[in-house]
This record gives structure tokens, C-alpha cells and sequence, in this order.
DNA sequence: GTTCGCGACTGACATTTGTCATGTGGAGTG
DNA sequence: CACTCCACATGACAAATGTCAGTCGCGAAC
């Protein structure tokens, strides 16, 4: 009894690489590629795969997206985000959507196809490593709005740009931006967008 | 004849996907693999392949720095990069530093066998894509303290610490941030750093 | 060999920020 | 009901930042 893949990587060589190193394992079959988020999701429509390996950054959508999707429209379908740069929130993110894997591409692809079997088992699996950091980094301390104004001031915008964007008082955009910037122990409001970057938080 | 390779990626699943899939290659085998810059090195420097296939982004030292080091330690030894996101700027400091070849993830492996070929034979070989996009981004018009300063100013330090890092007076660190985000069209630095990082110019 | 353009560099000034004190109203909890 | 937390707002002050006008030295052009 072998298990039906999706492989959803943008990445045309690793993609490849991967599906000739999995379909090296007995068991282990693979129905469906795919190079984009949406492109993901229709052919898991298509051929309704056991497991869904999904890179976590890929056009479209990104795998989060394409879990939460695939969640309510195959149940039976579980998910395996696969990514290369693990941030703490990404973890938190893909579990809460439901996903029952997540490894970072460090990992070697012997490990990758036990993993795989774990998750068609039904189980769980988390990296370790990346659980420990999202454990360490904890949930984020930033209110909506906080996050919110945050993530509009990620491109460098000014202020008055932000208030507008935000349909709020410059004032209260300073604000927010501030003690945002206090909470992630950040100098600016542009270190604290760094900050809630590399933890996933934003 | 085969060609001796050397293999360099931080990211274990896909270096050892990658090694599987270019060993079906009569002509191709794999002398050495490395995760690291400095291993990249320290693997070159012992088993001196004729290629080496280099991924831009690894811990220690970039790809680039290592085709440096090689070019003066090793000059039979030709060097390929291989990249997941192809900045121009980043092309343009690799041709510079001798390097042969350079490709995005997105080929496929057999397409990679050939470029290796390619490369080992004698010839270059950039991928067309990322050549185009070089060439409509066109020369850095930052000038070598400008990039400089505003590389200092890249994790949204205050101007005074980039000021004593960079032993200049403030102001004139403000006139270089000043003119270097004119000259990118930026609102202010924080964009200029931004879109100089999606250039490839820093 | 003077003129011109340009990059390195500086200080002064206006604007944009970050910070703080303070206030209102609503939602949730004990 | 009192208490707390969050969203939202204002005004004022200090610090950081952006902008400008201008100096100096150097290599290229004429």
C-alpha cells in the first residue's frame, strides 16, 4: 500500500531532484508537481494525493495558504510544509491551519521520507529545532493594530502615508509604531519591522 | 573522461537530491559535497574538482566570496553558481569574480548536467533570464561610499553609529543616505536600502 | 593650465521621528 | 459594578533625519 505525493516546490531543480530521490522509496509515490501555490491546490484537486509536501515560499500563494484551502476542501489530505528559512511565527501560522509536518530543508531526504510516512500515519511531526526556537521566541507580544501599522511601515513609508492607509491620526500611528518598537526592544520602528520579520510575526 | 564535481549547499536535502540526480550521469561524479562557505573551501582545497557548483546564499561565506578564494587557489577549477533568488546585482559581482556560470533553482537537473558541461568545457554560461534582467537594472549609480554607508545603514542602525562605524561625521553620512535614496527614487533610506537589496546593489 | 564636473566631506536649518502625559469609550472578566 | 486591556486620539517636547548651500581635491576636457 504506497502513499500518493503532491510535490509543490517553485524551484524546478529541487522539485525534480526531490521527486527522483522519493520515488526511490518503495512506498512512496508521486501523482502530482507543482510549481505554484494555486497550481498546488488544483492538482490536489485533480488527484487527491495522501500527503501534500508543500514548499512554504512559492508564487501565489504560499504553502500556509494552500494548507488552509486544502484543509476544508480534502480532509483526507495531510500536509507537509517543507521550507529553507524556519521563522519561529511560520511554525506557529502552519499548525494553526492545520498542517502536520514541518521540516526545514536541512534535513536529508532519508529523514524527509520517514517523515512523510509519520504524516500519512496520521501523527505529527515538528523539526526540533524550529519547534525550540518558536517556543523561545513565544507568541507575539503586538496587539492587531500593532502588527498591523507595523506591517505598513515594512516598505519605509512615512508616516503620513501610513495614517492614511491606516485611516488613522498620525499621531496614533506614531504610537503604535512606537510601542511596537519598545515591545520587540527595537531602536526604530524599522528594526522593530526587522525584528517582527526574522520572528514570523508580521 | 568524467568531470569531478564538488557540491556546495547549506541545505542538506537538497545537496544530496541534487548529488543522486547528477550521478545518473555517466560523465558526472561527485567528489565532494559541502554545506558551508568555509567547507566549500576546505573541500576544494582537498580534493581539487574541475567544477564546482556553488549555491549563492550559505552560511560563512556567499558563493561568490568562495569563487574568489578559488579563482587565485585553485585556477583549474571552474565555478558555478547556483541560486534561488536571482538578484542582478549579484550576477554582475559573480562574473566579476571569475565565475563561469550562473543559473536560478528553476532549471531542471538535466539541464544542469549540461550547463556543467558547458562550464567545464571552457565556456560560460548565464541563464538568459536572470542576463536580461542585469541588463535592464543596469550599473549601480551609487558610488563607492554611498553603497558603503547605506549597507551600514541596511539593519536601521541610527546615523550615528553608522557615522563612527564608517569614521565620517554625521552629516555627511545624512548627505550620502540623502543622495543615495535621490538617485534610487526612495522616500528615504529605509526604502533606498530596500530597493538597493532588490538590485542587488549592496 | 585653466575650467569643468564629480565625489568626499562639513555645518546649519527645517521637517520628520520617537516619546510621554493624558483622555475617551468599548469589550471582557472577576 | 469595578477593573483591566485595547483601540484610538491629541498636544508638546526632544532627538533623529532629510535637505541645502558650499568647500576641497582630483582627473578629464579644451
Amino acid at each position: 500500500m504506497s502513499v500518493r505525493l503532491l510535490l509543490a516546490d517553485d524551484e524546478h531543480l529541487i522539485r525534480g531532484a526531490l521527486a527522483a530521490l522519493l520515488a526511490l522509496e518503495d512506498d512512496l509515490v508521486i501523482v502530482a508537481e507543482a510549481a505554484s501555490g494555486p497550481e498546488a491546490l488544483a492538482m490536489a484537486r485533480a488527484h487527491a494525493p495522501d500527503v501534500a509536501v508543500l514548499d512554504l515560499q512559492m508564487p501565489g500563494a504560499d504553502g500556509v495558504k494552500v494548507a488552509t484551502s486544502l484543509r476544508s476542501e480534502l480532509p483526507g489530505c495531510q500536509v507537509l510544509i517543507v521550507t529553507s528559512h524556519g521563522r519561529p511565527g511560520h511554525l506557529k501560522r502552519a499548525l494553526e491551519a492545520g498542517v502536520r509536518g514541518f521540516v526545514p530543508k536541512t534535513v536529508s531526504a532519508q529523514r524527509l521520507a520517514e517523515i512523510i510516512r509519520t504524516v500519512h500515519a496520521g501523527n505529527r511531526y515538528v523539526d526540533p529545532e524550529l519547534a525550540a526556537d518558536a517556543i523561545s521566541a513565544g507568541d507575539s507580544p503586538l496587539t492587531t493594530r500593532e502588527a498591523e501599522v507595523l506591517e505598513l511601515a515594512a516598505d519605509g513609508a512615512p508616516v503620513a502615508e501610513i495614517a492614511q492607509r491606516a485611516a488613522l491620526s498620525p499621531g496614533t500611528v506614531r504610537n503604535y509604531l512606537s510601542s511596537a518598537a519598545t515591545k520587540l526592544g527595537a531602536e526604530n520602528r524599522h528594526a522593530a519591522v526587522r525584528l517582527a520579520r526574522e520572528r514570523g510575526w508580521v
